[in-house]
DNA sequence: TGTATCATGTAAGATGTTACATGATTGC
DNA sequence: GCAATCATGTAACATCTTACATGATACA
């Protein structure tokens, strides 16, 4: 059910259309939620049946049509109390951490490149996450614009902060991960006495 | 293709059965990897028909059958590639900072209550994870004991150390995580001026 | 007139979740 | 005899991936 929120909390800032949204789901720097094109219409139209938003249909020239999707009150009430409700973790999987559990069945050298891949990836993720979270904090970004149009002015640095906080967050995990990398390397380079 | 790499590593250490994998899968203490049972037993079949591993039907008491499944000579080198090979990350999916990402629409109290959990969650797998890696440091594991088996003695200390390490790297993942939740509590009753 | 962008759709398949279903064996 | 454990299965559903398909509009 995360597309759905996460659709509602984008939602929230203002209206958009399909294309809108995937565009948005499917961008290059990394998100905190990512989902395919043909994922976002079907949920749109499904999240539309259960009153959570709203479609207008727009025509644009002649004959291109677009539906505009905004979140309806039923919606803003769903995703609040989504909000304030703690949720059971999602069961560990792990794909990288379970490659990793066995590299002492490879040699070590192939073990390295694959880490070395890894750290590459999270310090480029990391690099994405830290660009945002300055943009956030500059209130600089197309969506929290729109979005402090309709929050008080005193409160526009505390949602700021918030907001940019939470990629403060992925990028303190993924330096975690890729300072852990790190240690693989040197670990898998000890020589065996 | 992650669950089969999972059974093909655990399978590595010994044969084992539907059931055994089953209770692996399941088990409380959170390893790298889950799956229900409904996906085991498919899976394992799918992985029979692939040649990557082989059941031996086997009869408990009069009538009671299981199928013991050993890793194929197929299996292991498809492990071996899998492993020596750099992946893709999987998109992001966050649920837990989707949900923080909009913190900002409900009540301090409310996002705070939240954090508190999700806090005590991170530090409970983070606990579980220290005893795993412990355990693994002292070569008591049930299943490193039977993958030490066909290992040379030389190398025990080094294929503890690296699996330990991956433990290690769950802990740090979870501080991490755990101490940016607690930073966001301060940053969500600060006074706003 | 052609290319990039706008705009929406579907279909097949893989993966994961929840729930139900059945029976055997061990040990008290 | 009964409960806990052993052992395997399936069915329905939700979610996600990959790929294909179609046409309109803007602009150079």
């Amino acid at each position: 059910m995360s597309l759905q929120h996460a659709l509602l909390g984008v939602l929230e800032a203002r209206p958009m259309n399909g294309y809108e949204l995937t565009r948005f789901f499917e961008a290059a720097p990394r998100w905190v939620w990512s989902a395919p094109q043909s994922q976002i219409y079907p949920t749109l139209r499904q999240m539309e049946q259960a009153g959570l938003i709203e479609g207008q249909k727009e025509i644009r020239g002649t004959r291109l049509s677009r539906t505009v999707y905004s979140i309806t009150e039923r919606g803003l009430a769903e995703l609040r109390t989504w909000l304030g409700t703690s949720h059971t973790p999602p069961p560990a999987r792990d794909a990288f951490f379970l490659q990793a559990l066995f590299f002492d069945m490879i040699e070590p050298d192939r073990a390295a490149s694959v880490l070395k891949a890894f750290i590459a990836e999270q310090e480029q993720l990391a690099a994405e996450w830290r660009a945002h979270r300055e943009a956030l904090l500059a209130k600089d970004t197309p969506l929290l614009k729109e979005r402090l149009k309709n929050r008080p002015a005193g409160e526009h640095d505390r949602i700021a902060a918030l907001k940019a906080h939470v990629f403060a967050g992925q990028i303190a995990v993924a330096t975690a991960r890729a300072e852990w990398a790190r240690e693989s390397l040197r670990l898998l380079e000890e020589p065996t006495p």
